[in-house]
DNA sequence: CGTTTTTGACCAGCGC
DNA sequence: GCGCTGGTCAAAAACG
């Protein structure tokens, strides 16, 4: 059935073409420019335990649609699909980053054309913007609640295993302690979680983050860190990696890039 | 029984 | 034009 690629690449092509942005969209065309925010996410213990707590690690539900190892990394790379709607077209890639085992880096694709579990629940009455068609981004429903985020020019990845806590600090950061880092090379934006920082308090999250977040220990585990990880810790990530340990926060906060056309912008 | 996960194969885009 | 890599689908199995 070669012909039926063709129909399903074509819905989603068109979905996200229609959304992404000329100036925001990746430069490099290896593929299809679409919309991607790499999130890149410093997984402590917190998103490891997650698992094993109870709240899900996603605000959406995410079915894993394949996994494939990547050129270059040590780890594989996981795919999947938001399954929270059946006509979500949202995406989100999971890969460990190969220089920092404790580094999840997640690439979100596409948007969310249903409004969020967690939200919708509390804006129930607000939101009531139902997938009447596929204009998900048509519509920044989403009040800027998380927009001041910390903008830094510097790349992530590419850097020690070191988090970069920007500097500037980041107090003014007051509302949340998330850093988006613009990367100028593939990605159009950048966002880097230090989920050990305690942000989640600003986020206006559920209570399951923070729950499990006060469960685990404050941060920590230099110990684990790259070249010296065991194989069996390399498994064991992998086995988190494909729980999706992250946290609603980041979720959350996702969203609202989503639904905002996020990224606010970036002043150089 | 329904949903999700796992694994292999196929296809498309890009580089050389 | 060929080869490589990345991304997605589909079938089967596992789990709740």
């Amino acid at each position: 059935m070669e012909g039926s690629v063709s129909p399903k690449l074509d819905s989603k092509a068109s979905s996200e073409e229609s959304e992404l942005k000329p100036s925001e969209i990746q430069a490099s065309k290896r593929r299809k420019v679409v919309e991607k925010t790499v999130v890149t996410v410093k997984i402590g213990e917190n998103g490891v335990k997650l698992k094993n707590e109870g709240p899900p690690s996603d605000l959406w539900s995410w079915r894993k649609y394949g996994q494939k190892p990547i050129k270059g990394s040590p780890y594989p790379r996981g795919y999947y699909r938001c399954s929270t709607s059946k006509g979500c077209s949202a995406k989100k890639q999971v890969e460990r980053c190969r220089t920092d085992a404790s580094m999840l880096i997640i690439t979100y694709t596409s948007s969310h054309n249903h409004p969020d579990p967690d939200l919708h629940t509390t804006n129930l009455t607000q939101s009531p913007k139902e997938p009447q068609t596929n204009h998900c981004d048509d519509q920044p429903p989403a009040p800027k609640e998380q927009q001041l985020l910390e903008v830094s020019e510097q790349e992530p990845e590419e850097v020690q295993n070191e988090p970069i806590k920007t500097s500037s600090t980041d107090e003014d950061a007051s509302e949340e302690h998330f850093h988006y880092l613009q990367s100028p090379l593939s990605s159009p934006q950048n966002i880097i979680i230090n989920q050990e920082d305690p942000f989640a308090g600003n986020l206006e999250k559920t209570h399951d983050t923070l729950g499990f977040l006060l469960d685990e220990e404050p941060l920590s585990c230099p110990h684990m860190t790259t070249s010296s990880t065991p194989k069996s810790e390399e498994n064991d990530f992998f086995d988190e990696l494909e729980e999706l340990p992250i946290s609603s926060a980041l979720t959350s906060f996702t969203r609202s890039k989503f639904f905002d056309e996020g990224i606010p912008v970036f002043p150089s």
